[in-house]
DNA sequence: TCCCTATATCACCGGCCGGTGATAAAAATA
DNA sequence: TATTTTTATCACCGGCCGGTGATATAGGGA
């Protein structure tokens, strides 16, 4: 009596994307494989190749999955006075989302421990969705002349992300505490401090 | 006919070392093992166990040889004239030290994306030595007043570090390449801009 | 009703892993 | 020389991995 579960194809391909969002998030990409995967969904690992072409369709469908996210999360209310205004929202805005999605944290570990062409697709569809949000709400707004605003912008993200991922595995960073929400009330006020003395007008 | 090896203890114990930090360097934390350091060295991997205690003591003789990288790279020659200044160095020396240090590139990621007590410690200790430096060099300099200093430090120590392994990895961060010289200065530039303009006087 | 296809499972393979007990052989000691 | 200690290797274990060929079975169409 070999126990069949519910033969819906589209039930089953949800089911084991989402059991693969699950093992990502809470094992991360060590122990992320077929069997893990299998064994969560509650299915045999065979179906994994046959529906998905393997972990990198998988992962790939998780991609797809995750689209959207970053803009859903950065979703600014009223259009910002200055570059200086837009930046903060920005950083601020990256801050919450990516504190708020551990799998996002997990899939950026993923990409600078253990780099590979699926996984480096999943980090430049985040990149892209970044600069989407900046074209856009940037209006008319112009970082003021001279300054290399690409270099520095992604300065200010690179450490929100090395803060949010430290603080996950860690709970520190370089001595300094990222636990409590007071400890991420320092960090954001140095990085709006930051935005605003680097894009200060006149 | 059973080919012993040149039985000389600390030779051997030197040489799993050299063997381990060749494997942590080259292929990062996955695949780091007693069996893979073993064939490193030539050895039979029992000796690990024996002369290490196993992996963890092994990470540990690592960090041991590690202890006072960030020192000898961050030598200034002369005393910095403002705060300011005394931060540029830190994050230029810093961004430098890392990028030239693979293993320690390797073991940064390592924290971030499989934390364990063991790396944690050598994590810790990098932590240290930064504000051992801070402390030494800065000698009766002192940040602007209202300024919180650790919160804005680190985050221009987590943004370096982020690029610097992410250009390892990736060639490139959130769409903008960080390969060659050039696209370093781009950098660079940014993180002195940031700095003094965080930092002026007045 | 019977058959056929889509769906799902099972059983098995080779390979690498961490870990350990027994053994060989060089070197020190007597 | 004979014995003990140190140094190093070997052979093996159970377990998990990714991957695959053969097999069962549910459900829809004839």
């Amino acid at each position: 009596m070999t126990e069949s579960r519910s033969r819906d194809r589209a039930r089953t391909e949800a089911s084991i994307v989402a059991a693969a969002r699950e093992v990502l998030a809470e094992d991360g990409f060590q122990g992320f494989g077929v069997n893990a995967v299998a064994r969560r969904a509650g299915c045999d690992k065979q179906l994994i190749y046959r529906y998905f072409g393997g972990l990198d369709g998988l992962v790939d469908a998780i991609g797809a999955d995750l689209a959207g996210w970053l803009e859903s999360s950065l979703a600014s209310e009223s259009p910002p006075a200055t570059y200086a205004e837009l930046v903060e929202r920005l950083i601020l805005g990256f801050l919450e989302a990516l504190r708020g999605n551990v799998l996002v944290q997990k899939i950026a570990a993923w990409e600078i421990a253990g780099p590979s062409p699926v996984v480096a697709r999943l980090t430049a569809a985040r990149g892209m969705a970044l600069g989407r949000w900046m074209a856009n709400t940037r209006g008319d707004l112009a970082p003021p002349p001279g300054l290399d605003a690409p270099a520095l912008n992604i300065f200010l993200i690179a450490a929100v992300q090395q803060l949010v991922l430290s603080s996950s595995a860690a709970g520190s960073f370089s001595g300094v505490p990222l636990q409590s929400e007071a400890d991420w009330e320092r960090v954001k006020a140095a990085a709006v401090l930051i935005a605003r003395r680097v894009y200060a007008e006149g």
